[in-house]
DNA sequence: GATGAAAAGACTAATTT
DNA sequence: AAATTAGTCTTTTCATC
């Protein structure tokens, strides 16, 4: 990727909501230029889209934790992701290498709350779990240097 | 938080460089009276900002792994997340209950890098690793039902 | 708080270099 | 690939309800 398309990228993920004057003005480029490369950007996969980011807490999940996944059943095919997609509590699903087989990352108001979701993905995906409760954020979505 | 401010984040979360004429039109609401609104949800915090969404892959950052961390002398003042903060391969640093002190949540391009970025959380921080490889994210970043 | 109108500024597409 | 132009739409501000 060329150097000005870092750049690009780089403020746009910086503030997702800067105008192609200003972006035009940071990178020393016409308003329609800065345009047509961002537009290739969203086309080739590297933007992918932009969203607001909300403060979590403000919006009652003060609880975050980490749910470590193995199935029941091993030998049984895997559609966990799949089972597992319809709870939005779960903000991400990797699969992994190691001993469990997915991490889960999940918000909730209460630790009743995390209970209930805990038997929940329990049951709907046939797994055990293993949790880490988050007791602060020191930074979380960092853009990567790009 | 009220209803219609809810929707009004909903829908940023979304698509983060929606118009104020378009979040009008799908609220029911005045441009102006959507644009008041939106800057007091920032204001009061609850939208911390707004970003581009990039693929890390076409990005060149292939490699995604988890590193739950532990100090070699747990009774040293704990700075650990000080000293990590320069590591721009970090993109999360969370304080945990449990067996280890913090999960991160690194991104390089190859297994090489990851090795190196290991040794220098190590010597950095101070501190042992237990690494978790991500093989495949079925999602990440889903937004939080509001 | 919400609205409406008007000025300033941003976006888009067609054209030219 | 980038700049320019011109028309359209959006943002922003301010006075008003």
């Amino acid at each position: 990727m060329e150097e000005l398309d870092r750049h690009i990228v780089e403020l746009l993920v910086a503030d997702g909501r800067m105008s192609y004057t200003d972006l035009g003005k940071a990178t020393g480029l016409s308003t329609s230029a800065v345009h047509q490369r961002v537009r290739r950007l969203e086309q080739r996969g590297v933007i992918r889209g932009y969203a607001a980011i909300v403060d979590p807490e403000a919006v009652g999940l003060s609880l975050t934790a980490f749910i470590s996944v193995k199935p029941f059943d091993p030998s049984a095919p895997d559609d966990i992701a799949d089972r597992l997609a319809e709870i939005n509590e779960i903000e991400a699903c990797h699969s992994v290498a190691g001993d469990e087989n997915y991490i889960l990352k999940v918000r909730v108001a209460t630790p009743i709350e995390l209970e209930h979701l805990l038997s929940r993905i329990r049951s709907l995906a046939g797994v055990s779990t293993r949790t880490t409760v988050v007791l602060s954020t020191a930074y979380e979505s960092r853009p990567p240097r790009i």
